[in-house]
DNA sequence: TCTGGGGTCCTAGGACCC
DNA sequence: TCTGGGGTCCTAGGACCC
């Protein structure tokens, strides 16, 4: 099953202020007057109705419905939240894999056997979720973790989807591409010019001239069309990476003023690192310009766990490759190769 | 219309080692 | 004068997901 959250940021804030409920509410980008940079991050159905959505521009959102509700994200809370629905599932599963904040997968093969009992159990889960987290969520259930996810979001919103192994193929056969999970815009076009415009399409391909055009993962591609996923509901993994970004309100070519910033987002990330007592090596520095081009630059140390260290190889790296001609948009900070070294003690 | 922030995984070339 | 095969690590970029 895939437990999925519906309009989760906006559900958490419902929680806060019940009166929400009836008035389109937006978490996101502080929209000032339209002219806020940022994006909507979840807005809740009502704000739907005026052509609002998730990841849209927010001085869009401002021109469809200045009277909305314009929420900061409370993202602490959202995960105090996220973890009651984790803990939940996992009454329900003994292991529950967290794919996102609010998506979260369980294995229920031991539990139930057949798909009639597994909608009676999926049923129950959502009122638990419900009843105890006080959220909305949708469920999609089906034999491998990609039916089932795709099966969810044909569930949405607050409701549940069962796609039987049997009937997996004709169920993703129609639908175009692009809704496969892992084909995005790239993907989807190159595909397009290649003449498969549904998943149907896709899965009577061939194996040879999908690893052409994209090396292995034309086989996953394949399989995906297929239905063919043996992955495994997994509890989470250690994480990889540790990053803060931030979007300049005007872009800028000052120095003083990117620098001061490289600071702060890498304060931010050391804290973080701090918390989870790790030991990183490699410090990353994404620099967007006006222009919408993006560089990634990185620089491998000797393992440490001193936070400000992150800083200093931060404005190393804008120093030695930032491109002087061009303003800067946006800025992101990252610490990563973690090793396994979790002592308090400083290493040198 | 004007495009966020937090992640993951993959690829490819070059340096370097044996 | 012309040079292999195997491997790892580093850096940069790209695609994708929520």
């Amino acid at each position: 099953m895939l437990i999925d959250m519906d309009y989760f940021f906006v559900a958490c804030e419902e929680i806060k202020r019940p009166e929400l409920k009836t008035r389109p509410t937006i978490v996101g980008a502080d929209p000032k007057e339209g002219r806020g940079r940022g994006v909507v991050m979840t807005c809740n159905y009502v704000a739907r109705k005026f052509g609002i959505h998730s990841a849209i521009p927010i001085s869009q959102a401002y021109k469809l419905k200045p009277d909305a509700e314009y929420l900061p994200m409370d993202y602490s809370y959202y995960e105090k939240k996220s973890a009651e629905v984790l803990s939940i599932v996992r009454e329900f599963a003994g292991k529950a894999e967290q794919v996102s904040i609010d998506e979260f997968f369980i294995d229920v093969s031991d539990k139930v056997e057949n798909y009639e009992k597994a909608l009676e159990y999926a049923k129950k889960i959502k009122e638990e979720i419900n009843e105890k987290a006080n959220l909305p969520c949708s469920i999609g259930i089906s034999s491998t973790k990609l039916v089932a996810k795709m099966a969810c979001e044909k569930a949405k919103p607050n409701g549940i989807k069962l796609v039987k192994d049997e009937e997996a193929n004709a169920f993703l056969a129609p639908l175009p591409v692009g809704q496969l999970y892992g084909i995005g815009k790239k993907t989807e076009e190159k595909l397009g010019k290649m003449g498969y415009k549904t998943v149907g399409d896709l899965a009577k391909a061939s194996m040879m001239k999908l690893m052409d055009e994209f090396g292995s993962f034309g086989i996953d591609i394949h399989n995906y069309a297929n239905a063919i996923d043996e992955s495994e509901v997994l509890e989470n993994y250690e994480v990889k990476s540790i990053s803060r970004e931030f979007t300049f309100e005007h872009d800028t070519k000052k120095d003083e003023h990117v620098i001061k910033e490289i600071n702060k987002l890498a304060k931010q990330v050391g804290k973080d690192i701090e918390e989870r007592k790790l030991s990183f090596k490699v410090v990353t520095l994404k620099l967007r310009y006006s222009d919408f081009t993006e560089h990634l630059h990185s620089k491998s140390i000797r393992p440490t766990n001193v936070a400000e260290e992150i800083a200093r190889n931060a404005v190393e790296l804008y120093k030695e490759n930032a491109d002087k001609e061009k303003k800067v948009r946006k800025l992101g900070v990252r610490a990563s190769g973690f090793t396994d070294y979790k002592s308090q003690k400083r290493l040198f």
